[in-house]
DNA sequence: GCAAGGTC
C-alpha cells in the first residue's frame, strides 16, 4: 500500500495542511508526544508530519582549536545544542514514519530556509531515494483553497536551486562568523592568556557599526546656540503661545532686532489658512511594525514583544507573528473574524460598524512575505491573559480593525500674526471625523490643538514677547526598537532574528542602555575588524551573499564555486589577522577590561561618594554591591543572585540609593533601589501573598 | 565558547 509522507515546517502548519488535503477529517495520532495526521486522498494514504524549524545545523567536526577552520557538516540540532533537546523526538518520529513511506512531499514554507528544512529531513531521516522522489508544494498562505491548489499543481521534484542557495548561506555565515569570532578570542588568549567571549558576524557586526557611527556623531557633535522668539497672547482669557516664523535664529543680533521690532502692544491677525486633509488607515502589522508600535506604546523591547506574540499565537488568538507581510488576503476570511469580534465587549461596536459597510477592504502596505500574511487576530475569545499579553492582544486587534476603517478627516489651521512687521505663527489641529482613529484608541491618539475663533484683522493683546537661547541637539541614540527598524530597512537579518541579534550585542557587552550607548569594547571590536576585515563590517556582505544566492538559484554559479571563493578570501584575511594577533589581542583586552569595570558600577555610594560595584564575596561567593573605597568605606547592599543587573543611572526618591533593573529569565524585568529597608519595599511581602491567593 | 537561521 503506497503511503505519502508530507514534511511540514511547524506543528500548526501541519494541522492546517492535513485538514485542507484530507477527504473527510484527518485522524490525529501521537507518537512520543509529537502529533501527526493520517488521512486519505485520491485513494492514497497520507501522513502529515512536522519538523520544528531546522532540525539540523552545521557543526565543526573536531574541536576548533585553531583557525582557519572549515571542517563542518550537518548534525541534529539537539546534538549541537543541548538546550534544544525538544527537537530530538521530532527527528525520531519522522524517522519512524518514514519507514513505510513510499512517496514524499516537501510542504515547508516556500522560501530558502523552508526548502532546506525539508531537504535535510528527507536526506538525513528518509534516505537518498526520498530526496530523488520527493515533490514540492508551494503556497504563500495556509488557507484551504491555496493548499489544495498547491497540491494539485505540485512541483514534481524538490527545488534544488533554493536548497543549494540555503546551504551556501549557512556555510558562508558559519565560515565568516565562527572564524572571525575565534580569531578575536584567540588574539586575546595569545596576548593576555585570558579568555574573552567575542563575536563577529554578517549581521551583528554591521549592526554594531551603525551604532558606533551614531556614537561617533554624538561625540563629535558641537552644540550650536540658537535663539527662538515666542509671542504670548491673551485671547478671550486664555494664554496662547505663537512662534516666530523663523523657528531658529542662529545669529543673535537678528533675533534681537526682531525682538526690538515687537514693541507694540497688539498683534494683528494677518491671515488665517484652514486646510482639510485626510489620514489614511495604517497597514496591518508585520512583526517589525508590531515591535516598534509596542515599544512606542508600552516600552516593550522587541524581544519581549516577539515572545508575547508567540504566546498569543500558540493560544490561537493571533496569526503567525514572524511575518514581514503587510497584506491581508481575502482568503483569511476577515469578514468572519470581524463577525466573531462582534461578540466582544470591547471591540463589538467597532466590529458592528465595520460589518454594516459594503466595502470591507483592508488598507494594505507594500511589504510582502513568501509564506505568511500580516498579523491578524483569529477571532477566538481570549481567556486568562497576563497584563502584557492583554496589551499586545489589544494592540493587534485594534490595528486590525483600524486597517478596515475610514480615513480620518482632519483640519489644520495656520494663523499668521503681525507684530510691527514681524510674523508669528499659531498652529491648530482638529479632528473632524475620527474614522479609523476611533478603533485604534490610545495608540493613534491625535493631539488636538483647538484655537479660539480668529478672524483676519482682529487685534490681540500681547502679554509678552520672549527671546530664549537654546542649543542644537545631537542626533538621537538608537533604542532597541529603532535599531531593529534600521536593520529591517538595510535588509540585515530576518524578521525572526533581528531582536535576538540586538540582544546578543547587549550580552557581549558591546552596547548598553535603552538609549543605546556603545561600550569601549564595542568600539574596539568594530575598529579592529575595520582594519583587518572590513568586509564583515560592511552591510554590503549581506548584499553580496544575496547576489551569490541568486546566481546559484539561476544556475549561473555552483554552490562549490561560491564556497571555495569565500574560503580563499577568508584565508588571506585570517592570515593577516594572525600576524598581528598580539597587538590586536592587547587592545581588545584593554577595552574589554574597561567595559567590565564600568559594567560593575551601579551608582554612587550614598555614604562616601565612591562607586558602588557588583562584587563577589570571597567567603560566600555570592554577589553584593560594595563600595570602591573599601576598606575605608564598608557600605554595602545585598543583590539578587539570579539574573542580569542593569544600573539605571538614577537614585531612589525615598532613600537616595542607586536604582537598578533586574532581568531574570522568564520573568518580567523589575526596577528597585539597592536599600532593602527602603519604604518603597514595605509592601513587597504583602504583594507576594496576594499573588498566591489569586 | 564563537554565526545566522528556523522553531516553541
Amino acid at each position: 500500500m503506497p503511503k505519502t509522507l508530507i514534511i511540514c515546517e511547524k506543528p500548526t502548519a501541519t494541522e492546517k495542511i492535513a485538514a485542507a488535503l484530507a477527504e473527510g477529517k484527518p485522524r490525529r495520532r501521537k507518537l512520543m508526544g509529537v502529533s501527526y495526521y493520517e488521512f486519505e486522498r485520491d485513494g492514497m494514504e497520507m501522513i502529515a508530519v512536522s519538523a520544528l524549524g531546522h532540525l539540523f545545523t552545521l557543526k565543526n567536526l573536531r574541536p576548533m582549536r585553531d583557525y582557519p577552520f572549515y571542517d563542518i557538516d550537518w548534525m541534529p540540532v539537539y546534538e549541537a545544542d543541548k538546550k534544544a533537546k525538544r527537537t530530538q523526538v521530532f527527528i525520531d518520529v519522522i524517522r519512524e514514519l518514514a519507514k513505510d513511506a513510499t512517496d514524499y512531499i516537501s510542504a515547508c514554507d516556500y522560501d530558502v530556509e523552508g526548502s532546506l528544512i525539508a531537504f535535510n529531513v528527507l536526506k538525513y531521516l528518509c534516505g537518498e531515494e526520498a530526496v530523488k522522489r520527493a515533490r514540492r508544494m508551494k503556497f504563500s498562505t495556509l488557507t484551504t483553497d491555496e493548499l489544495r491548489h498547491s497540491y494539485e499543481h505540485m512541483m514534481p521534484r524538490l527545488d534544488f536551486e533554493l536548497i543549494d542557495a540555503g546551504i551556501t548561506r549557512h556555510v558562508l555565515d558559519w565560515y565568516w562568523g565562527m572564524n572571525l569570532s575565534k580569531a578575536m578570542s584567540a588574539a586575546v588568549e595569545a596576548a593576555e592568556q585570558r579568555f574573552a567571549k567575542l563575536s563577529a558576524g554578517r549581521v551583528q557586526t554591521p549592526t554594531l557599526k551603525i551604532l558606533v557611527e551614531r556614537e561617533l556623531e554624538i561625540k563629535a557633535f558641537k552644540p550650536e546656540p540658537f535663539w527662538v522668539l515666542s509671542l504670548i497672547l491673551n485671547i478671550d482669557g486664555h494664554e496662547v503661545t505663537a512662534e516666530h516664523v523663523r523657528s531658529r535664529f542662529f545669529d543673535r543680533s537678528d533675533a534681537e532686532r526682531a525682538l526690538a521690532a515687537c514693541k507694540e502692544k497688539l498683534a494683528r491677525v494677518s491671515a488665517v489658512k484652514v486646510r482639510r486633509y485626510q489620514r489614511l488607515p495604517p497597514p496591518p502589522f508585520n512583526l517589525g511594525d508590531l515591535q516598534s508600535e509596542a515599544y512606542r506604546s508600552f516600552g516593550y523591547a522587541p524581544m519581549r514583544t516577539q515572545q508575547i506574540a508567540q504566546a498569543l499565537y500558540q493560544a490561537a488568538l493571533i496569526s503567525y507573528p514572524r511575518t514581514s507581510s503587510q497584506k491581508l488576503p481575502s482568503t483569511i476570511n476577515y469578514r468572519r473574524i470581524i463577525e466573531q469580534l462582534r461578540s466582544s465587549e470591547q471591540y463589538g461596536k467597532f466590529a458592528s460598524e465595520l460589518l454594516s459597510r459594503l466595502d470591507l477592504r483592508p488598507n494594505e502596505g507594500k511589504k510582502v512575505d513568501p509564506a505568511h500574511p500580516a498579523i491578524f487576530p483569529t477571532g477566538e475569545k481570549p481567556k486568562a491573559l497576563s497584563g502584557a499579553q492583554q496589551k499586545i492582544y489589544d494592540l493587534v486587534v485594534r490595528r486590525f480593525l483600524s486597517t478596515f476603517g475610514k480615513p480620518a478627516s482632519l483640519e489644520s489651521v495656520r494663523v499668521e500674526l503681525d507684530v510691527g512687521g514681524e510674523l508669528f505663527l499659531l498652529h491648530g489641529r482638529r479632528v473632524l471625523e475620527e474614522g479609523w482613529l476611533r478603533y485604534y484608541g490610545r495608540y493613534g491618539s491625535m493631539e488636538e490643538i483647538v484655537l479660539p475663533q480668529l478672524q483676519e484683522g482682529r487685534e490681540l493683546s500681547i502679554k509678552e514677547v520672549k527671546m530664549e537661547e537654546r542649543k542644537t541637539q545631537p542626533p538621537p541614540r538608537y533604542n532597541p526598537a529603532s535599531i531593529v527598524k534600521e536593520m529591517e530597512s538595510k535588509n540585515l537579518g530576518t524578521k525572526s532574528t533581528r531582536a535576538g541579534i540586538v540582544q546578543n550585542l547587549y550580552k557581549r557587552g558591546y552596547i548598553f542602555g535603552n538609549q543605546i550607548t556603545v561600550t569601549e569594547l564595542g568600539v574596539e571590536v568594530v575598529n579592529t575588524l575595520l582594519r583587518y576585515c572590513p568586509e564583515i563590517v560592511s552591510e554590503e556582505l549581506t548584499a553580496e551573499f544575496e547576489h551569490e544566492m541568486e546566481a546559484i538559484q539561476e544556475g549561473k554559479r555552483s554552490r562549490e564555486e561560491v564556497i571555495a571563493k569565500a574560503r580563499a578570501e577568508l584565508d588571506k584575511i585570517l592570515m593577516k589577522f594572525k600576524e598581528h594577533q598580539m597587538e590586536i589581542g592587547r587592545s581588545l583586552m584593554k577595552s574589554y577590561r574597561i567595559t567590565l569595570m564600568k559594567q560593575r558600577v551601579l551608582g554612587k555610594c550614598p555614604k562616601c561618594g565612591g562607586d558602588l560595584r557588583v562584587t563577589i564575596s570571597r567567603i560566600t561567593h555570592k554577589r553584593f554591591a560594595g563600595c570602591s573605597n573599601y576598606p575605608k568605606c564598608t557600605n554595602s547592599f545585598p543583590l539578587p543572585q539570579d539574573g542580569t543587573i542593569i544600573p539605571l543611572g538614577s537614585i531612589c526618591k525615598e532613600c537616595g540609593t542607586p536604582m537598578i533593573q533586574v532581568n531574570r529569565a522568564g520573568r518580567r524585568p523589575y526596577k528597585m533601589c539597592l536599600n532593602p529597608n527602603c519604604r518603597t519595599k514595605s509592601d513587597w511581602r504583602r504583594d507576594v501573598v496576594d499573588t498566591r491567593k489569586k
